[in-house]
RNA sequence: GUCCCCAUCGUCUAGUUAGGCCUAGGACAUCGCCCUUUCACGGCGGUAACACCGGUUCAAAUCCGGUUGGGGACGCCA
């Protein structure tokens, strides 16, 4: 058995929640770690100072936590080792590859706009490059960049892409602050937790020629890498916040399941023949970069409410009713369905609605009639059901389950049986009006579930409230 | 503006690496039918795509070039 040496990270930016295209990258990462039995690393990438804040880290552990994916080493922060690349930073600095420079960013700020407005691509002018007067002044450190023709960058997935070489300047690889720049502290952090593969969404594609050359100039070998297309909102633009719900945990608040979403992202730019439902096995097994594709993708979120509700219906009833538990409403009014004074079995409920429903929300709303005596009557019910012409049946409803002799799946059959053939009127017509006057929904399970899962008590007091909401007519 | 990337049904995609098995397959959505002691679930079927133009070849969705369209990047952000 030959063990991997396949190491891959996940380095998110703790500036906001994780969103979904993060937690795609670092499912991407996850599963191909697994896949070849190597090792998972999480690193913050948290240099930016103003930006980065706790919150954000414990967003994303929590949003990568509730996802399981799981990392084996870290995390590590990059404000945590400091040192590490001050001492690169020096290395370079001895060995001329990068120089002080001390012009301010206002001075910069300013070129950069002259240039825009020319219409000339901006790039710092190298201006401090050879000056020797070191002073104690602010300054940066910059990398100086060589003289290359071309710098080709061979990705896993595109093949090899081709930068013009003089378009790259002196880029700034120490800031004022002493902190690192994100291009360089992500060299040297790669360098030193030998990360063989890097796997990133593909915005990153034109950072890495300059990472190349760090690489190059720190006479380090290359990592492999891997860029991910981009998940887009409806409009084809990068996913943001604009398209509502991006937070990894807005899902959970939603209701999804969370192998759901990990399926569906998974299947957001990467595909293993015609399934569309994975378990977390399979993904492990299958998951592979060749099958990752290179355009990007439109996020759906009607298809990831048909996933949802299929792993909703597969899921076996005391799973989801734990699962369910943190979305139930509270209840006002219970009432007890059996005359042992049993509370409603909400296993039993949930098993009766888990085909019916597509997030733990809808779920939580439809099991809540079945708790409460309060509920409420949608409107499309109502209009549909609860009304004058229905009032002689209803009222025959509850006239004959009062003499029901005993309150069972086969008496209830018989007794529905007998007002059809009396009514001339198939179960269809008689199961709608008491489906809405018993749960105040057009949708719900079997009807002589729902006539036993309520209890006798309960469906009479629910009829005569019925015919009270009708009102007296005829 | 400059550089880079991308391009199969409305959407996610298979097929492209090794051209013929593709009169292009699956899934979501949509439409219709069926099943059913009921709503839903489910089953069956329909509509619907190789962006465009050239080239290579006996043969191109697949290879090459260009056009168009879309996206991304151009920071002391990541």
């Amino acid at each position: 058995m030959t063990t991997s040496a396949i190491r891959v990270r996940f380095a998110p930016s703790p500036t906001g929640f994780l969103h979904l295209g993060g937690a795609r990258t670092a499912l991407f990462n996850f599963l191909f770690a697994r896949h070849h039995n190597g090792t998972f690393i999480l690193r913050v990438e948290d240099t930016d100072q103003e930006r980065s804040t706790g919150d954000s880290i414990q967003a994303i552990f929590d949003g990568l936590k509730w996802l399981s994916i799981d990392w084996d080493e870290g995390p590590f922060f990059q404000s945590e080792r400091l040192e590490l690349y001050r001492k690169v930073a020096d290395r370079l600095l001895s060995e001329g590859k990068a120089y002080r420079c001390y012009c301010t960013s206002e001075e910069l700020e300013e070129r950069r706009k002259e240039s825009l407005a020319k219409g000339i691509p901006p790039r710092y002018d190298g201006r401090c490059r050879d000056r020797s007067n070191f002073s104690e002044k602010p300054h940066v450190i910059r990398f100086r960049t060589p003289d290359l023709p071309q710098v080709v960058v061979h990705d896993l997935i595109r093949g090899d892409m081709k930068f013009n070489g003089n378009l790259l300047d002196d880029w700034v690889i120490i800031r004022s602050d002493g902190y690192p720049t994100y291009n360089f502290a992500v060299v040297i952090d790669d360098l030193e937790m030998q990360i063989t593969h890097v796997i990133r969404g593909d915005d990153h594609i034109n950072n890495t020629p300059r990472q190349i050359t760090l690489f190059n100039a720190l006479e380090a070998p290359l990592p492999h890498f891997a860029h991910i297309p981009m998940i887009h909102g409806p409009d084809r633009a990068k996913l943001s916040k604009r398209h509502g719900a991006t937070s990894v945990m807005a899902y959970h608040e939603m209701g999804y399941l969370p192998h759901a979403l990990v399926n569906y992202i998974a299947r957001l730019g990467w595909s293993h023949k015609d399934q569309e439902i994975f378990s977390r096995q399979e993904l492990i097994d299958y998951f592979d970069l060749d099958h990752v594709g290179s355009s990007p993708a439109v996020f759906n979120p009607e298809k990831l409410l048909w996933l949802n509700a299929q792993y909703i219906r597969n899921e076996d009833p005391s799973t989801l009713t734990n699962e369910l538990l943190p979305f139930l409403k509270p209840v006002q009014h219970p009432f007890s369905p059996s005359s042992d004074g049993q509370g409603p079995d909400l296993p039993k409920i949930v098993e009766g609605w888990k085909t019916r429903v597509r997030t733990l929300v809808e779920l939580a709303d439809a099991v809540h009639p079945f708790r409460d005596q309060e509920f409420s009557i949608s409107a499309e019910a109502h209009e549909k059901h609860l009304i004058p012409e229905n009032q002689p049946l209803i009222l025959l409803f509850l006239q004959r389950f009062l003499t029901v002799s005993e309150w069972t799946k086969e008496n209830l059959e018989a007794v529905i049986g007998t007002i059809g053939l009396e009514q001339d009127m198939k179960l269809g017509k008689l199961a709608q009006p008491l489906r809405a006057a018993l749960t105040g929904q057009n949708v719900s399970p079997g009807i002589f579930d729902v006539l036993l899962l309520l209890g006798r008590e309960e469906v009479l007091r629910r009829l005569d409230k019925a015919l009270t909401l009708i009102g007296p007519n005829k």
